[in-house]
DNA sequence: TCAAAAGTGTTAGGAATACACCCATGG
DNA sequence: CCATGGGTGTATTCCTAACACTTTTGA
């Protein structure tokens, strides 16, 4: 027996007929954060290169926001969903296929896109950077690894009659060849007896387009929070890696010195040895380990 | 000095000649998983009642899925944000303002409503449920509050060459008077040397409409997880309450006994002792708390 | 008096923290 | 030999699981 409906219409009579109403609808754009772990060369004898925190920016050669810096992404299609929209940017951007991508949160605030109605699906990203070229640009258009810093500068509490108003500043900077960008922005927490509420704002904002410093800002927060929580931060590093690598690459995300043996006992279950080393010179050689799939 | 585009236009002349293209856009509703928690009445001497983990569904009055339990929901307006949006639904549906609301994830698979290229940002709202009366369904429409199960039924790892495959199965059972829905989840995550995805499919379906049952089971796993790591199961509580009960919806949430000593403990820096008590008749009777806004 | 629930103390084990120490290398 | 980094052991603190126990009430 089929159902039908006020109209005396199966289902199936009804989609044939059916026919979307012209109201107004949004595009759908998914932009990407993504990151990567770069060394720093310093070699000087007995010294090790150091690493850094960086991502992927393109400067904007249209209106709006002429020659500022963006998140690389573009416009979800009809016939993909919204990861596969990010998994083919982030090819088309890179180069790069078979990528650890995790979608962040939806930003739609009225007039974040000054031309017309577009709301932001993020993702974020993690590659390995010997798996791409660092010029990412190599068509026309101008993209940069950005080297990020996220600090917290100040936090600032109300207690209110029932509730309360965090507000913790954080000062968002990145910097590349020759340009430096730098935002600051707070991420509020309202707490009143029946709901509660977080809300980003840039307070200032020197050389990002659109509202993509919050986008970069809660981002970072996703990228530090699961790099404590789980083993995220292995997805940044090639196949066989040293422990002391790993722990960098850690302390870049979290922007925090760790304790080596604590570390080395903390991530034990993530890796496992392999009879490989590394020479260094100057140095005890260390011993290559690569990602454990056994546990977790 | 005003930067002009390669059309020799300043921002303000491209912006008022922007004509927005009309390539397809898709339309973006938001949709709620809305949670409360309610008393059984079972008082018979001696017994408290127990509780409820519930969810408001609405049954589809038309096509597609005439006749199916839906979530809460709605289109987005070109005025509001995605936020705004949620809480307005949540105001026409339960007549409630100020309410925990969280964005959850946003579904967008192609095909997930056979009428048009819709996507659904959905959220989670947790209300205590003395603040509205349970008959939802005022108007025409036909909407009842569904008591939830969500249990784990399987485990299945399969080790890769470099990776490997794990797919948890769970039974999502919703029921209310005279209804009864059953679903079957699979959540997998498949993980390789250089990416790891995270996918729900829907195995069996009786009585949900659209891909609601990924939205429902993803949001049972938030709520879970929050409930253990924050203090979000406290917008569940009325103003005053005993320990045992706030003790009652942890365990209903998580579908777990805990301990009374160990849950104390855990939330003894959430709430406040005050000097009121109820009288339950056979025992000793109860402190009443409220939260504390000091903390965290 | 007693069943039912409120409420507290005590112990054991596991994880994170902090620090101290030894090992290996090549210039 | 020694600076630099690799690598390990141990004591301390903290959190939580588990259990045992006492208190209070109204029929």
């Amino acid at each position: 027996m089929e159902l039908v409906d006020r109209d005396g219409l199966t289902e199936r009579e009804f989609l044939e007929q059916y026919r979307a109403g012209d109201y107004e609808r949004p595009s759908m754009a998914a932009d990407m954060v993504i990151f990567t772990v770069t060394n720093t060369e310093a070699d000087n004898y007995r010294k090790l290169p150091e690493k850094e925190l960086r991502i992927l920016l393109i400067r904007r050669g249209g209106h709006p926001f002429l020659g500022k810096w963006a998140l690389p992404g573009g416009f979800i299609r009809p016939d993909e969903n919204a990861d596969q929209a990010a998994a083919r940017e982030l090819s088309e951007e890179t180069g790069v296929d078979d990528v650890y991508l995790e979608q962040l949160h939806t930003f739609t605030d009225v007039g974040r896109d000054p031309r017309t109605w577009v709301m932001s699906c993020s993702y974020m990203a993690l590659i390995d950077s010997s798996r791409f070229q660092l010029k990412a640009g190599d068509d026309a258009e101008d993209a940069a690894w950005f080297k990020v810093s996220y600090r917290h500068l100040r936090e600032q509490k109300e207690l209110l009659d029932e509730g309360y108003v965090k507000t913790l500043t954080y000062e968002l900077k990145l910097s590349a060849e020759g340009e430096e960008l730098t935002a600051v922005i707070n991420r509020t927490v309202t707490a009143k007896p029946t709901s509660k509420s977080v809300v980003y704002a840039i307070m200032s904002n020197d050389g990002l387009a659109f509202d993509h410093g919050k986008i970069i800002a809660s981002a970072i927060e996703r990228l530090r929070y699961q790099t404590n929580e789980t083993d995220i931060a292995l997805h940044l590093m090639p196949k066989l890696f040293t422990l002391t690598e790993l722990q960098q690459v850690y302390e870049v995300i979290l922007d925090k010195e760790l304790l080596k043996a604590a570390f080395r006992r903390k991530v034990a279950n993530l890796v496992s040895e392999t009879d490989h080393y590394t020479e260094n010179g100057g140095h005890r050689p260390p011993r290559l380990y690569r990602r454990n799939w056994e546990q977790a």
